[in-house]
DNA sequence: GATGAATGAGCATTCATTCAT
DNA sequence: GATGAATGAATGCTCATTCAT
């Protein structure tokens, strides 16, 4: 699909650092040809219009966002239950010293979203990847006998949009204890 | 301050319903002159610029977006504390039904805000007022003897995310049941 | 001819100030009537359009411009006839004391005039007013036996480039010895 | 720096056209587009903005209006002195046969002068570099024992106001006998 | 693989002017 | 005498895109 050559890679830096920054419609391509140091028709070369090189980007930032890159289902036991689901959520918190811009510009194209059937459907799938994500964990748990089988699908949702948010404020600045938060939110989904 | 003239809000209203459906930036005044049925000009007879009218959308559109418009904390009693955390959160469903406009506009504005001095600070500031408006809720019930005191900030600041969380699920258009899933982040949040 | 109103001469002065200040494009009806303090269209009331206004300073500023009101050529007499001339030339250095508006704006008409008819007529009118009258001068001279009779046209419009571009160097902020070159040139030219 | 290229210079050659007929503000970049028989944004892919158009004009209509292209100090000697000055200060006559549009844009810009501090200062400088041009000579023709050591500097003056003013009269269309002019003041200047 | 040159479409903004009140 | 509201025309500028080289 790629054409694996430098420029082309140049280029996607350029977009994550600058669509980050300034967000997609104040981005222009003038600004990422600048950036790499080539000319704007250029980047045609590697991508078809404006709109391509965002779709690439798009299925880039996205490709390890997923349940499974967090939460390692098969490694949960009835022993450990609590304290992975702690750990395996604290990840998340390493975003913080990750680069600003995968986090940004996934948020870029949460709003893109709304609007834009194409993303819609993706993120969509995204968001019940990491629903369905927790409801199973936590029947998992419920099998082990380690999760109170009441209401455990609102409890996983509840879960799911702690997790979420957390990147959210993060990203937004708000300085909280996310630590004590997850454990909370952990402790009352598997009570 | 502002015209009580219908022009004006009907540049206002138009402006609502553009922005959310296509963003500020993919949003031209032409196009919301055309929507009113005015010249170019004309608007710039009501707002300074482009700038002046989403400052205008922002103010109006948050003014009545803070923790005492949904939780009326002084009515909570240790009897029907846990009965009204539920329902007076559950008002944020009622979103659903008003325009989409408000609510997209204000995601448009949380996504500009990452970018935006001006509105970054004022939007921290509504987050804070409800991760405290929450703190203080769950002080109440610590004192009413309905709640228990334990972690209390970190409980609070997850009903805050759940709370956060469910508007935005709901404008992204997961069908999921909030209902449920508030009671169960309140339940948790008292026990 | 005009209306001997308030507002009237409110408009005058600012437009002198900011027409001065900024040229004639560059200086809108808008800035005027802020200045003023009054609405835009109020100016329409007093004068027609912005040429009209224009064409008002115009008149206005140089109605006392002309000849005789520097040299007064009646009171020249062969006793005082250097000392009468030099004298009187060197009003033009009370200029610098003035307000610059005046100086500016017969700049800016100096400009305009290349290219409307109306004001190049008037401006050449005046130009020969003081290249007719320093010959007229100088004969004068001639007659009372106090200038030589060589020359004397190309003498009085050496003398006339002088003191015109006496003005222009000051308004530019050129700092000479204007009071010398006066009296240099007067000196050669009655000679 | 300049690309080489000819649209270039046919937007330079439209500039001074249209400039210098209808003035800074009065031409617009659609006017010169249309002049080159190009589009708009051609013009900014040669010139950064209207500014720098204007700025490369400056630059390029005065890069050639210094006292040494008029007056060349070292070919005057004791015998041929007088007869020099006169010569070599009539090339400004020339000045008659070339394109108006290079003599307007630069009366453009003492305009635009008074209110542009880049410009102000170049000006004051090529001002200077004439006055200081006179002085110089005329202080050679001390030496030279040709000219009287008497107020020299008042005389170089005197003698630069009238070369000075040659140029704007004739630009006006004052029909002057401009050679006699010259002829007179050199003499005085010499005398 | 990449550039120089150019374009069509569009944008935010400003301005002189008008007119009913 | 003056204002509120609005307009038509224009302006400087930017952008995504194209294409011959």
């Amino acid at each position: 699909m790629a054409s694996n050559n430098k420029t082309h890679q140049n280029i996607v830096d350029a977009s994550y650092k600058l669509f980050s920054e300034y967000g997609f419609d104040k981005t222009s391509l003038s600004m990422i040809a600048a950036e790499v140091g080539i000319t704007k028709p250029a980047i045609y070369y590697h991508f078809a219009s404006k709109e391509a090189l965002i779709d690439y980007l798009f299925e880039d930032s996205f490709k390890d966002y997923h349940f499974e890159a967090y939460f390692t289902i098969d490694e949960f036991t009835s022993i450990n239950f609590q304290e992975m689901l702690i750990e395996n959520g604290l990840r998340i918190l390493l975003l913080e010293d990750e680069d600003d811009s995968v986090m940004r510009i996934l948020n870029e194209f949460l709003l893109t979203i709304t609007r834009n059937e194409n993303y819609h459907k993706r993120l969509l799938q995204m968001q019940e990847d990491f629903l369905n994500g927790f409801s199973e964990l936590l029947e998992k748990g419920v099998t082990l006998g380690v999760v109170s089988p009441m209401n455990i699908t609102a409890r996983a949702h509840v879960l799911a949009m702690v997790f979420d948010n957390i990147s959210s404020y993060m990203l937004m600045g708000l300085k909280l204890d996310y630590r004590l938060i997850w454990i909370e939110a952990v402790n009352n989904a598997i009570r």
